[in-house]
DNA sequence: CGTCTGCTTGATTGACATCAAATGGTGTGG
DNA sequence: CCACACCATTTGATGTCAATCAAGCAGACG
């Protein structure tokens, strides 16, 4: 079906991209992101396609400049998981550094464009930018505290702190990106959210029509719009009487 | 209550350290384990003491040399999820990557020694030995991998398979330290072992009984022996007709 | 126009949490 | 050495949240 990504390269400039400072180049200087030019190009990924599978040697490392990726783990049993949604300016593919084989799997969700860092070239260039190690770091100490956060919400939340958690998510990364931070679309499927959020479709489809019902927000299919953002940060912060599940 | 630590320094060898080849110096030669010595301190930790704290500054990365040391994420809401338990040639301390500021908590489970590894040295150890940065990005690309497999487990298990998925993995890591992969102690209590598989205890002690009443493991308080390794390997590679999930 | 796919809504069930109480081991103080 | 309190663990009874089963609906597409 689906096959992994061949389209023709294109050049790109991290200097002037609108989202350098969320992206790989946050915090170099003019010269430094020069270097870094020297090495990245830019590919159109089509929907549904994937930029590695899981078993495919790792090679380079993924910044999302448009689109929306989603990273997918598998188990013997052969359910998966998604561990993340990437929007323009985040990376993807640090899964592949432990073993120089990636152990997730990569799939656009709409067409998208992504810039590639061969790992070999980002290795020299590592000895040439002082900080540049550090920055790695950093991106991966980003995605290490990520996971940690949804190991959070899967194993401590019950449903509707889920999906609030995961809307407050959104928008913050929205805000992040100078969009507006209170209307967007979902670059994801029920389904996707569903398995996101170790839930069914169906708890996700009633959980969004609940609320809707209760004035915290308006949905029409993928459009998500947020009219009481205090309501939903309650939600997740609901220490007090109300539904709490023990298991801590 | 628990301090965070404070105690005499000891010097160590990596060199000559037993864990060498699962801790940090995997695969590096004489020399360069010798300026990685030069930097490396041992500390002895007590019982339910922290290494550091949620909010601490992050200064250093630690490996466990002994003992078992467990990893904590907190939430608004105050309830708390266990991310990893550490043994002995594990690191820990990556959670303060992203912002210098640690966003988990790491207490011991039981008296324990651990390496201090202070990263300004290590800065300049990267510049020192060519190959430690990859050696960091290997490491680092282990915890993601742990942290999704963890994911996998707590979105897409039942009771049963995270129990079992549990017992695999503490008994596939006993046995790359040269130890009993089949009879263990585990360190941490019931209680810890339900925050980490997002269970209650109740649940947990329940399927202990049950796995002892047929015959695949043999329990006496935190001793494991684990009888009929296949059965277990068999509850997770449960793909035919039995109990399933479908979020996925 | 019919089929397909994604989404929604309703009814029922079940896995696991919760509540409650008993047990057993450990440490303390008399 | 015993009595007692305390904590972790176990075991049993009950409750509930969300999964599952089952239609129905709307937009997309050939």
């Amino acid at each position: 079906m689906n096959k992994v990504l061949n389209i023709e390269k294109l050049k790109v400039s991290c200097k002037q991209c609108s989202l350098k400072e969320l992206c790989f180049p946050h915090g170099m200087d003019g010269d430094d992101i020069t270097k870094l030019d020297n090495v990245v190009d830019a590919h159109s990924v089509k929907k549904n396609d994937y930029l590695y599978r899981e078993g495919d040697v790792c090679r380079a490392l993924y910044a999302v400049r448009s689109g929306c990726v989603k990273t997918t783990v598998q188990n013997a049993a052969g359910d998966s998981q998604i561990v993340g949604f990437h929007l323009p300016g985040e990376l993807v593919g640090f899964d592949g550094f432990a073993t120089d084989v990636h152990a997730c799997s990569a799939q656009t969700l709409e067409t998208a464009s992504v810039c590639e860092l061969p790992l070999d070239n980002l290795e020299n260039l590592c000895a040439n930018i002082p900080g540049l190690q550090k920055q790695m770091r950093r991106i991966m100490g980003i995605e290490v505290n990520n996971d940690h956060e949804l190991l959070l919400l899967l194993g401590k939340m019950n449903a509707d702190e889920k999906l609030a958690t995961f809307l407050l998510n959104v928008s913050l990364r929205m805000k992040q990106r100078n969009w507006k931070e209170d209307e967007f679309n979902l670059s994801m499927s029920r389904q996707d959210i569903a398995n996101y959020l170790g839930l069914a479709v169906e708890t996700v489809s009633r959980l969004f029509a609940q609320f809707q019902d209760n004035g915290i927000i308006k949905v029409d299919k993928r459009h998500v719009e947020i009219i009481n953002m205090a309501a939903l940060r309650e939600i997740i912060s609901d220490c007090q009487g109300g539904t709490q599940q023990r298991n801590g």
